[in-house]
DNA sequence: ACATTTGCAATATATTTTATTACAGTTATG
DNA sequence: CATAACTGTAATAAAATATATTGCAAATGT
């Protein structure tokens, strides 16, 4: 994963909706977020992928977006760069032979589950737009 | 950060909770969780550092909780576990000069807040007698 | 044609996590 | 009272992950 995925995405967005209608190329955006171009498209193909942005190539080309910030909500952007939202994991398979062990992971998975919805509920409540405006 | 600290941290209280009163070693901790020692070690370090266990030096020696289970929540090991939890920052300071680069790590700071705040009423509800009654 | 841009893959560098090693200090027990 | 079994901690090494860089094909406006 990377880890500011979120982050990044979301400012890519935050970007896009302030110039809506113009195509934004990946180096200004780049140059915003103080990363690589390439780190900038690997996120907009994400974003392409789930249908909130559409790109141009060739001269004067760059990203747009699609759908409106009415209606992008920060769910969207948790939903399409977290697989899911967790405490952590201990790095390797805990002793099988061990009560606690044995089921510590499924436990930890019910846990973040619970997290999940709730942090899901919580960035539904917030548009895009509405993030937006605080810029 | 020990990205696995939340989940290395409940794993070693759920052990001492369905043990109590007697001193368990850090190596049979760590044969559970499959780790090496010394992480463990510096957890507990960080669980005395905070009350939540009392340790021996020497043969026999070990870990043993000191507050019951009735009373530790899951959030108490969340607000000793993480500064705070979030979805992430970009890595580099965004670009000043840029009105989205300037604020987006404020906004993003004041949205993660509120998430850190649900996580943590969540987690309240949960004590480590409740949690470890599951294994 | 040419400059500019996306798209993408491959590789390199940097950073962060985890593991290992080493050793000093404590304590129970024969 | 010597020894084995522990904790505590620091320093270093190795592994894993994230980010940056390079290189090049393909598209497009002028």
């Amino acid at each position: 994963m990377i880890s500011g995925k979120f982050a990044i995405t979301t400012h890519i967005l935050t970007l896009l909706a302030k110039f809506p209608n113009e195509f934004m190329a990946s180096d200004y955006i780049a140059g915003s977020l103080n990363i690589h171009p390439v780190l900038v498209r690997k996120e907009i193909a994400n974003l392409k992928k789930h249908n909130l942005v559409e790109s141009k190539e060739g001269k004067n080309g760059g990203v747009k977006l699609i759908a409106s910030p009415e209606k992008i909500t920060l769910e969207d952007v948790f939903k399409i760069t977290f697989d899911k939202a967790t405490l952590g994991f201990s790095k390797n398979e805990p002793n099988p032979e061990c009560p606690v062990g044995k089921n510590i992971n499924s436990n930890l998975n019910d846990l973040y589950e619970g997290i999940n919805q709730t942090i899901s509920k919580q960035l539904q409540s917030v548009t895009l737009a509405e993030f937006t405006e605080k810029f």
